[in-house]
RNA sequence: GGAGGAGUAGCUCAGUCGGUUAGAGCGCCGCCCUGUCACGGCGGAGGUCGCGGGUUCGAGCCCCGUCUUCUCCGCCA
């Protein structure tokens, strides 16, 4: 049974064919514009916005409504009974949506009142600071472009979910209260109480779980899940977010990938009018771990824009060039990128160029300039550059009259980091970046293993439980560090997107993977026993992948911060100064948990 | 943990070479206004210049420290 104050129709959904009904409508006040005899109040709820109008020499019968109007600020919550009616000639507002019509009130009900706001809503949100926006974040939703973020993200999920049940998948929900598992990332902890001195942890990923639904012959299984990790934040992290988690039995990874394409290209598409951003490429290139490394110098390429790093070491095998020749001789590389018209540009941006490649990890950047002949070389390096090598290096980098070729010698890890930094700074600066499209590339084939910087040993690559590949398994022995696995990351527009892995389902397999981890038998059985014990019980094959939503969200709304698309998120320090949380809890509520708390010390001096 | 940016009215910002009483727009409060729609007009209130110390005759401005925040690096199976 409706209220006499609840609506009737939605405020932006008003229109001329409405004239000369009654209805009602709730919102919040948008704005008043009190002209003495007659009052304007602009309703808002998340429908849009409809003019009111409270005009008691028209409406003699609503001098109660134009009383209290005229006591309406803004925010206020109302509910208006009123007329519909055509505007007069001349008035109506294009802007608006409802702007052929306006409300003549007949009973103005002020169902609560409101402070001024700590900020203007009326004002772009960005320019508003983002703390404040946090702490009243209930306030900050009230902006149309915050419902509209809201919206697209649920229509997303909406979407994500039909897509998963038309293919025959079960939502089945994991736990959140878990076991801690010390690689990879830090966990959020949880004490427990009946025993002190044990702890759950916040999950990072249903990693473990999703495994042993297969195991336990669910099947296809997928979840939009919570993941946890204490690690520092950036734009495009929060220490609390949100995988589309899915896992199939009896799967290859062909079946993974085609999936998760089917995926995105369905939601992208669905929202392309909403969004204007489309799928790039179809199906989604490929390549391998190595192959992207080598062409782009990063795991997560870039391909809205070509600019491939150039491999010149065959180039200048025989150079004399004392930098080139030392690194080439120790076993490094000497990689180059072109700068199209980069021979050109202003002295402070060469400097901005040069200072990249050192602040990411070069000893420096050499670089010609090809001449307006389109042949000849100036540069620091040009007087190096043997009338061989020259034409080669063209040749290799397509490099035409005014153009740039920047060159790094150094190990390949600090080549390829260096490279990548300055291709997407050029990628940037020359505009080469179609904003529209969502260009989405697998990598795969990551290594099983890399050396650990901390540790000296060996620690995995991509994650622990990817298969390796079957004609590696024989080199966990002699050439651990070759071994690659059968995994795979989906990239977009250059940020991970997506990231699963054929799983090993053999424990023997998975023994040998922790034991080259420098694992110890007891470790192995106290992290990972349960789960070495459930693949002794027929364990299928079985492969998985996890898209992040939220990334995926923001893309779409082509934010390029994560917390605009969360509806209660986190600050830096993973601080949540709407709830005020982490807070202090009660000495008794840490007496129960056999918990004392060692206070930091400030360094004294 | 490191690098850089920011912090001045409720909000967004300006503030010259260190010099009188720190300003603007919006918002807020009061009065006026019958057609506005970011209404308009008149009047008004509102400041520990993040915090602490220092230099100086004098600090929003210079120096040191500190806190908060943003971005990036490290970190993120």
């Amino acid at each position: 049974m409706r209220a006499d104050w609840q609506r009737t129709i939605g405020c932006g959904d008003v229109r001329a064919e409405h004239v000369g009904t009654i209805i009602t409508v709730n919102g919040w006040a948008n704005s008043v514009r009190d002209h003495g005899q007659v009052v304007f109040v602009d309703l808002r709820d998340r429908t849009g916005v409809v003019q009111i109008v409270c005009d008691p020499a028209r409406n003699p019968e609503a001098a109660a409504a134009f009383e209290d109007a005229k006591k309406v600020r803004n925010e206020y919550a109302l509910s208006i009974t009123a007329k519909v009616v055509k505007r007069q000639d001349g008035m109506e507002n294009p802007l608006l949506a409802t702007g052929a019509i306006e409300l003549e009130a007949v009973t103005f009900r002020i169902l609560n009142t409101a402070k001024t706001l700590p900020f203007q809503l009326d004002q772009d949100a960005s320019s508003t600071n983002e703390e404040l926006r946090l702490k009243y974040r209930y306030l900050d939703l009230r902006r149309p472009e915050m419902y509209r973020k809201m919206k697209l993200r649920h229509d997303i999920v909406r979407a994500v979910r039909e897509y998963f049940y038309a293919n025959d998948f079960l939502e089945i929900e994991t736990p959140v209260l878990t076991k801690s598992s010390p690689e990879g990332a830090r966990d959020y902890l949880v004490p427990y109480r009946l025993e002190p001195g044990l702890f759950y942890a916040l999950p990072q990923a249903p990693q473990q779980f999703k495994q042993l639904l297969m195991v336990g012959g669910i099947d296809r299984y997928f979840q939009i899940a919570k993941c946890f990790r204490d690690e520092s934040q950036r734009a495009d992290r929060q220490p609390e977010f949100t995988q589309v988690d899915l896992e199939m039995g009896f799967a290859t990874q062909e079946d993974v990938l085609s999936l998760v394409e089917g995926l995105m290209i369905e939601v992208v598409t669905k929202f392309s009018g909403e969004t204007g951003k489309h799928v790039s490429g179809n199906p989604f290139p490929r390549f391998t771990y190595d192959e992207a490394l080598a062409r782009y110098g990063t795991d997560k390429p870039d391909i809205r824009f070509e600019l491939e790093l150039v491999d010149c070491a065959q180039i200048f095998a025989s150079t004399e060039f004392g930098v080139f020749r030392q690194v080439i001789d120790n076993g490094g590389q000497v990689k180059c990128i072109r700068y199209p018209n980069g021979a050109r540009i202003p002295r402070r941006e060469m400097d901005e160029l040069v200072n990249l490649a050192r602040e990411t990890g070069a000893k420096g950047m050499s670089y010609v300039l090809v001449e307006d002949d389109g042949v000849g070389f100036r540069g620091t390096l040009a007087k190096f550059v043997t009338d061989v090598e020259r034409p080669l290096i063209i040749e290799a980098t397509g490099a035409q009259a005014g153009d740039l070729i920047g060159f790094i010698a150094d190990k390949p890890s600090v080549v390829a980091k260096v490279l990548d930094r300055i291709r997407r700074f050029i990628g940037t600066k020359l505009n080469l970046i179609d904003t529209s499209k969502m260009a989405y590339c697998w990598v795969t084939d990551f290594p099983v293993f890399e050396e650990d910087e901390t540790s000296g040993g060996l620690t995995f690559a991509h994650n622990p439980f990817a298969m390796p590949r079957e004609e590696h398994l024989g080199w966990f022995e002699t050439d651990p560090l070759a071994m690659r696995a059968q995994c795979y990351d989906l990239v977009c527009n250059g940020s991970e997107s997506a990231s699963g892995a054929v799983r090993i389902h053999i424990p023997e397999i998975q023994l040998e993977v922790f034991r080259k981890m420098g694992l110890s038998p007891e470790q192995i059985e106290q992290r990972f026993g349960h789960m070495l014990e459930a693949f002794r019980f027929g364990a299928p094959p079985h492969a998985g992948i996890a898209p992040g939503l939220d990334r995926l969200v923001m893309l779409l709304c082509d934010e390029d911060n994560i917390r605009e698309v969360i509806a209660f998120p986190k600050m830096g320090g993973g601080y949540d100064p709407l709830m005020d949380a982490p807070s202090t809890v009660e000495d008794t509520q840490l007496a129960e948990l056999g918990l004392t708390v060692t206070v930091k010390e400030e360094a004294a001096e």
